[in-house]
DNA sequence: CTCCCGTGTCAAGCAAACTTGACACGGGCA
DNA sequence: TGCCCGTGTCAAGTTTGCTTGACACGGGAG
């Protein structure tokens, strides 16, 4: 992938926030692979909705929470 | 698809008040296709993150209030 | 030192998301 | 009456999210 994604997110931390909750842990709760997850959380790609809704459930917060979306990228080529 | 995605969307609502927005326009607004739209819009399929942040920017609203997420259902097995 | 844990990475592969293009149908308007 | 518009649908094709499986590396515990 090229394309190293628009949105950002806060995984790392609210797993931190949440007691040191380890990436494997939060790929079972999320019931995604361990890969999945990292992949996500250092922004490689953006899951689908349903995986950014799983995840602020795991966490108890919002999407947007999560994620954050930076508004008109400059579409720099 | 089989599975008629869990998510489902306020997307006609919102279009009607933005002022009868077609769904071409929201499409253009989105930079998807107008299968896309309607494809999202009737559930067939949950979108991306990114396009998820899009819609909802397009409609000046949050994620969450035009895709909604029901909390763990059956576990269909 | 050696083993296990948490993390990160590569590769191959499948499935879902998204695209392009064509066609159908009802409603309003010239 | 004919035509444009908004909507919905089918089909085939590309991209990309996600999976399985294997391997590497630093740190802490035995």
């Amino acid at each position: 992938m090229v394309k190293p994604t628009k949105v950002t997110n806060s995984i790392r931390a609210l797993r931190f926030a949440q007691g040191q909750m380890t990436q494997a842990e939060l790929a079972e709760r999320v019931g995604v692979t361990r890969q999945t997850v990292i992949a996500i959380e250092q922004g490689r790609y953006s899951p689908s909705l349903e995986m950014a809704f799983q995840i602020a459930r795991v966490f108890g917060v919002a999407v947007e929470d999560v994620f954050q979306y930076p508004r008109q990228e400059g579409a720099t080529p």
